[in-house]
DNA sequence: TTGATAATTGTAAACGCTTCCGTATTTTTT
DNA sequence: AAAAAATACGGAAGCGTTTACAATTATCAA
């Protein structure tokens, strides 16, 4: 079928042994077996079998890596930073896309287990059909590594790397209460996703900070994507109910918000403003000065591979690690001049 | 170690062949023995060895993907495509990204054989040190179906899927022209690279054909990135050297343009025209009515998947795919009114 | 009931590598 | 020069499945 070790080491005039320890770089092989063997590993073109190597040896040297949204260059960076530790460290990833479906994230699963993965990296699908005690319970059963990124589970206690997502959103709606805003409109997705609660906490936390009450009109519920944050902007638009700010709690969600006030010519920050979490290198090109509160999405990615490579190795270090996102100002925050409202 | 099939066997009471039948949802097996099998398998948290099954199968389920910029949302979507056939078709897919990196390429080349994936549907890395004539010789070593998506390779003669940039760039330049644009310059990247000479054949034949003499000035070399693209135009505008309208050749030599001309407060296309090559969700968000060429990159994922799947079933079907562009016509090609040359 | 046929189940070899352990060889030490 | 230590190498078992083949059991027509 293949060529095999067994091939090699026949045309090489040595073991089986010696030729795994030369693929291997193992010690004790002489200088003259070494090169036979090379030789004929060249002129065979033998490419060793991942599946019987995987079935003597009893670990494998592959990480999982588990993305809800391959298309969101969020993710794409994330990927990236992981990559950059793994390489440094030989280690395989294997990279997944679970397009935020339930099902196909346990199918992913499943076969990450069955290449028998060191561990896995995980950014969980989150979705009012995901329940965090079914994670808690395949984590747990799971008995390799789970280094969580970006969505936390509650209940679980495990291990990851987050934004201060608290913060971020505390820092956003800070600078636009110092602005003078007052009427600040949040677009929160559904508030039964992990990734909701901690944003709107920040939002309501730097309001009773500056003794503002909340009015929950501002809390706009809908989904987690472009398209929804379009919607919503627009009919806010329409329906005349502007805010004089608006602030983003997610790249898509900054980007649906934006189209829509674009579309109908508001312009930021003469007619409304806006601070957003999260950047997209593409907000580089709107001849805004968008202020943002930005995370370094390459970092985290970083900061999860190392984390796992902790775990590995049975280090007992620190095991949840909170990034900071960093807030930019860059201008469109100021209070609109011509206050439509 | 792990629990085997072995344990299943035991606890079940039947022998190792039954348990795999039922595993693998072969026929010839009771249901009494599978109800056995399936509740040992649940209780003792079973999960079947990717190494032990690939071994003794000759031939694995997967295809590999490996694409060079996991941050560009284009490949993004291709991915998307790739998963939508392959999960339809049971085949799972190795992701991996080579950062248009050679080396890496390489490497991920040899694990994709390692695991004797059945095929590989890749884009290969693009720079002035890759030589298609390597790729030639490597391709021809493996002996899988490979299958090139975007970038041809020459001299080679593999399968694969494309845009049709030649025309796309003929209708993007030629929608110029129709439009009294006779200085119209094109970002073109490296001329070695692959990308770049169909794009730059097809601009070259719209001026053929509409009778005016291509200006070789107006031809700029520069690097596929969006900071390259942003450093020529920075440089043209402070030159004062700016044409009535730019052809862009990709969505991130588009991107970096655009972005210059931003900064400069220069308008599309009031000051200056453009029409550009593949979009970028981001461009919805311009306040410009941007005239584009549009590739559909899911559909490139997934037609690179259908072809991979009739040479993995051996049927004889056409084997290069050219996917044509669909221009969308939005304003940003119209001359520019207050022509600043 | 009986034989023929079909369905179910088990046995054991094979897949290609790693690695333990024992032997042979070389080098170092005294 | 002999003993000790280090190095080089090979034999063969074992990793967890699949699957060809053989063996057993169930089904059914006559």
């Amino acid at each position: 079928m293949h060529v095999t070790i067994k091939d090699i080491a026949v045309k090489s005039g040595v073991s089986m042994a010696t030729v795994s320890r030369v693929i291997n770089k193992a010690p004790h092989v002489s200088q003259k077996a070494e090169q036979k063997v090379l030789k004929a590993i060249d002129e065979l073109n033998y490419i060793p079998s991942a599946y019987a190597r995987g079935l003597s040896r009893h670990e494998s040297d592959i990480i999982g890596i588990v993305i809800p949204e391959i298309t969101n260059p969020f993710f794409g960076e994330i990927i990236t930073g992981v990559t950059q530790i793994a390489d440094e460290k030989g280690l395989n990833i294997l990279i997944f896309n679970t397009d935020e479906d339930a099902a196909k994230e346990a199918r992913v699963f499943q076969i990450l287990q069955e290449y028998r993965v060191r561990g896995i990296i995980v950014t969980p699908v989150t979705g009012i059909n995901t329940f965090d005690k079914d994670y808690v319970r395949l984590f747990e059963k799971l008995n390799i590594p789970i280094v969580l990124m970006d969505r936390r589970i509650k209940n679980g206690r495990f291990d990851g790397v987050f934004f201060d997502d608290r913060a971020a959103l505390y820092q956003a709606t800070s600078l636009l209460l110092e602005n003078e805003h007052r009427n600040i409109t949040i677009l929160t997705g559904n508030p039964k996703h992990v990734i909701t609660q901690g944003r709107v906490q920040g939002y309501r936390d730097a309001f009773e900070a500056y003794n503002v009450p909340v009015s929950e009109k501002n809390l706009i519920q809908g989904k987690f994507t472009i398209e929804s944050a379009y919607e919503i902007t627009k009919d806010l638009i329409t329906d005349k109910k502007l805010p004089t700010a608006f602030v983003g709690i997610s790249n898509m969600l900054s980007m649906g918000c934006l189209k829509a006030l674009y579309e109908y010519h508001i312009s930021i920050p003469e007619d409304i403003s806006f601070v957003g979490y999260d950047k997209l290198e593409f907000f580089d090109l709107l001849n805004i000065n968008l202020t943002l509160v930005e995370k370094d999405a390459v970092e985290m990615g970083r900061r999860a591979a190392m984390l796992m490579i902790d775990k590995l190795s049975g280090k007992n270090t620190q095991n949840r690690v909170v990034l900071m996102p960093e807030m930019v100002i860059r201008g469109s925050e100021q209070f609109p001049a011509r206050n439509q409202v």
